[in-house]
RNA sequence: GGAGGGGUGGGUGAGUGGUUAAAGCCACCAGACUGUAAAUCUGGCGUCCGGAAGGGCUUCGCAGGUUCGAAUCCUGCCCCCUCCA
């Protein structure tokens, strides 16, 4: 199946974070062509079709420098989560590595990211629309402290970890309590995270990010995001609903409703963007050992990067990527190897 | 020139004698998060001291006044808006 002196050892995996709007996108693709990469995508939107340019989607020449994974799988109104991101990347980075390139995977959603790097283990119970309605419902009669005392009856530790007006969240506890009475919800990290990789975070200045971001969405205004909008319409999408809730498409509903106007629409989409920054930004700490992080605007087409004093990307991979020089235990990586 | 309306904390906007450092919303800052995560939720947000409880100081156009006490009442001044000339 494979021989051993081409089984991959350790290889590893590049992983480019930070928030919207700093750059991640061009920083990738010229990694890519300079290390041999693929690109996934961990942007919990860019995965919808029809969704481009509200989410800053690779534009099509873009996607064309680099192979990409993991944009326009979905229709917007099919559910995407954790459990599905964590399957679709691991599956792909095994792929990628199969095929001796470099898996560079890119986004913004750090609940995906860190899950994946740290082998997070998610409850394997699927979300069940009837059973959150009937808490929902439930919850507007009595209100969510009642719904909280359930889960606090049910699985006390967890309920310690939530709040008790985090509706959302305290009905998915009990959904998978509900679904595997016999076993509480206990956070685990069982699974394999990846453990050569090279976190790369992008950072710049709050006050000049957001000046880009609001550039941006003038930007994409022009490019026709709310022809995007009335298109998601016609299509049957409703804005404010699943990934619609998202800045720009919900407010842009909002005024194609009439609800608001459209520079009110443009303006809270800009502080909307900015609000999703800050929150960006407890996923990716700029006190974080584990993220190398880069200031500013990155060069377009770098042909490496330091990383830090004395490190840079090529260094790195090549420190890691023992191709075909050590006899060890390569049982699991020779499995993933078989399929290319 | 005349008749009204109005000036409140970064913005908006409540508040018409004490329980008001002044609601709510926005902005901004910080945080939580293990199958919706660009979502959901929480805290902070005049200023100084304090770990905290708490305490001090300065705020509601400006200047005076009434009152035990004023963002709130009175007087004058400045500015803005609408309408009539």
């Amino acid at each position: 199946m494979n021989s051993p002196t081409l089984a991959v050892i350790t290889t590893p995996v590049l992983l480019i974070v930070g928030p919207t709007a700093v750059g991640k996108t061009s920083l990738a693709l010229s990694l890519a062509s300079r290390f041999d990469g693929e690109i996934i995508n961990a942007d919990s939107r860019q995965v919808y079709r029809h969704m481009d340019i509200g989410t800053a989607k690779p534009s099509p020449h873009e996607q064309q420098q680099a192979p990409h994974h993991l944009l326009d799988i979905l229709d917007p109104d099919q559910n995407f989560d954790l459990a599905k991101f964590l399957s679709l990347a691991r599956d792909l980075i095994s792929e990628i590595q199969g095929r001796e390139r470099l898996p560079i995977v890119v986004g913004g959603t750090g609940q995906y990211i860190w899950a994946l790097l740290e082998g997070w283990n998610v409850p394997e119970v699927p979300p069940d629309a009837e059973f959150r309605a009937a808490k929902l419902a439930e919850a507007e009669q009595h209100g969510p402290e009642f719904i909280y005392q359930q889960l606090q009856s049910a699985d006390p530790t967890r309920a310690a970890q939530l709040d008790f007006r985090n509706l959302r969240r305290v009905i998915r506890a009990l959904e998978v309590h509900h679904a595997q009475a016999s076993q509480p919800q206990t956070a685990g990290q069982t699974s394999e995270g990846l453990a050569h990789s090279l976190i790369i975070g992008l950072t710049m200045d709050r006050t000049q990010l957001y000046q880009r971001i609001d550039d941006r969405l003038d930007q994409m205004m022009i490019e026709g995001l709310e022809e995007e909008v009335r298109a998601l319409t016609a299509l049957g999408y409703v804005p404010g609903e699943g990934p619609l809730a998202g800045p720009g498409y919900r407010e842009l509903g909002e005024y194609l409703t009439g609800i608001i106007s459209l520079d009110e629409a443009v303006q809270r989409t800009k502080f909307q963007t900015h609000r999703l920054v800050r929150r960006q930004y407890n996923w990716f700490k700029l006190v974080d050992p584990r993220i190398k992080w880069l200031a500013g605007a990155v060069p377009d087409g770098v042909s490496d990067l330091e990383i830090e004093a004395g490190q840079t990307v090529q260094n790195f991979l090549s420190d890691r990527a023992c191709y075909g020089t050590i006899s060890g235990d390569s049982s699991q990586i020779s499995d993933d190897m078989g399929t290319r």
